[in-house]
DNA sequence: ATACTGTCGATTGTCGACAATAATGAAAAG
DNA sequence: CTTTTCATTATTGTCGACAATCGACAGTAT
């Protein structure tokens, strides 16, 4: 029926219900029935089966053998378990990056650096995210590891929905990270791994008390009923 | 029939299927047919398709949408790339272990690491093995983090299957390797969660450039037609 | 009242059949 | 002899139906 031109339903599947997820459509520790969703969707149980297990490796849902997928719960200790793990993971990634960057890869890294001063300048959330998620996918792209490339895009939209949980909040200190992104490229293109790789940590670490400081005290994003 | 009282059949099938991969009768590029191993192992494709998306999440076989499943090919650049990650995961867990560990777990991982030093002494490599991994299983209970522990139990047959390619050389160095757990349990009995931390990521390049000098020039292992 | 047991509805697991797509090889054209 | 085109076959994708399992509830015994 749709005009979709060639993409794997499966996956497409995943993107929308990771989508609902995200934007908490479907609530933590919710149940999702295969048989409602799958009609609900408009296919058949098989391909919606198979995104369930997309999303499950994306840590979105919870799959436990004969009772079902249930949506990820996220508490304070669920954020400190991802940052964690951002951190050991992209501090690797910069380190990598700093080493192995051909010209290409810093012409690109140079230009979402861009995006990001000018977006953090004008309070562009949008643009911010579009100008990080660029820097981080060229950094990836320069650390020449495709395995940690695909284990940091699998949880890419457990990141995402962190973030979106802290939307609200953000827009005051785009500022101020800006800076921990001059820092990388600076020391990238000075080529000083160490020091890029620290700056990596200060700013997963960064992120981290930041998204702890919204999911305890601060208004967290609420959907109206 | 089978005693098992309740195990998955997918986590069954690939189980048995990364066995096969682990020790190279399915080889690396090979392309495994759903119908084919299907009625090999006697069951319907469906539980075998979720198999196959296990395997893929252990990265012993990729996945490509309308073309199947292939054996991950495994090379010197491989190694690299999977023990970069181990490193970067497993000085998370080190860290995090020495930081959080509880009296029984110092007491798990101290009866590990006597099964280590005694199966080094014995030059019992299948002791040996699992010892290290009755210490690495410690270490992750004690960092109490989850999402962490789900990312190495999901990398485990892929190093396995690393490792099982050294097994042959292993022997005359397990005795040198067992400083390197005795200096993590004693910095993590001391409460020294940085040195803990650079003992593991000594280990961990140790490891690597002992599995590449294998790849090398070394021995590999064969199987006799 | 509480705990146990059996039944019923809801949901997941597995299967075989069919449709859609990709790989193979053979014939035709250059 | 090489390349292109096309038909045939092999393989993956999706579906609906049925079987196995789980959760909740009612009924009974203690």
């Amino acid at each position: 029926m749709a005009f979709t031109p060639s993409e794997n339903l499966p996956e497409q599947l995943a993107r929308e219900i990771s989508d609902k997820i995200i934007h908490n459509e479907l609530k933590p520790g919710e149940r999702v029935i295969e048989a409602r969703l799958a009609d609900e969707m408009g296919v058949s149980r098989s391909p919606l089966r198979e995104a369930l297990r997309i999303l499950e490796k994306q840590k979105l849902v919870a799959l436990t053998p004969r009772k079902g997928a249930r949506v990820t719960p996220i508490s304070a200790a669920h954020i400190e378990w991802y940052y964690d793990i951002f951190e050991a993971l992209y501090s690797l990634v910069a380190r990598r990056a700093a080493e192995n960057a051909t010209a290409e890869d810093r012409g690109d890294m140079q230009a979402a650096l861009r995006q990001i001063e000018t977006a953090a300048a004008d309070h562009d959330i949008d643009a911010y995210y579009e100008g990080i998620f660029a820097f981080a996918a060229s950094g990836l792209q320069a650390a020449q590891n495709p395995l940690l490339e695909t284990l940091l895009r699998d949880l890419g939209p457990a990141n995402r929905r962190i973030q979106y949980a802290s939307l609200s909040s953000r827009a005051s200190d785009l500022q101020h990270n800006v800076r921990f992104f001059q820092e990388m490229y600076q020391y990238l293109a000075a080529g000083q791994p160490s020091r890029v790789e620290a700056a990596a940590r200060a700013y997963a670490r960064n992120e981290k008390i930041f998204a702890l400081k919204i999911a305890n005290g601060d208004k967290p994003r609420e959907d109206a009923p």
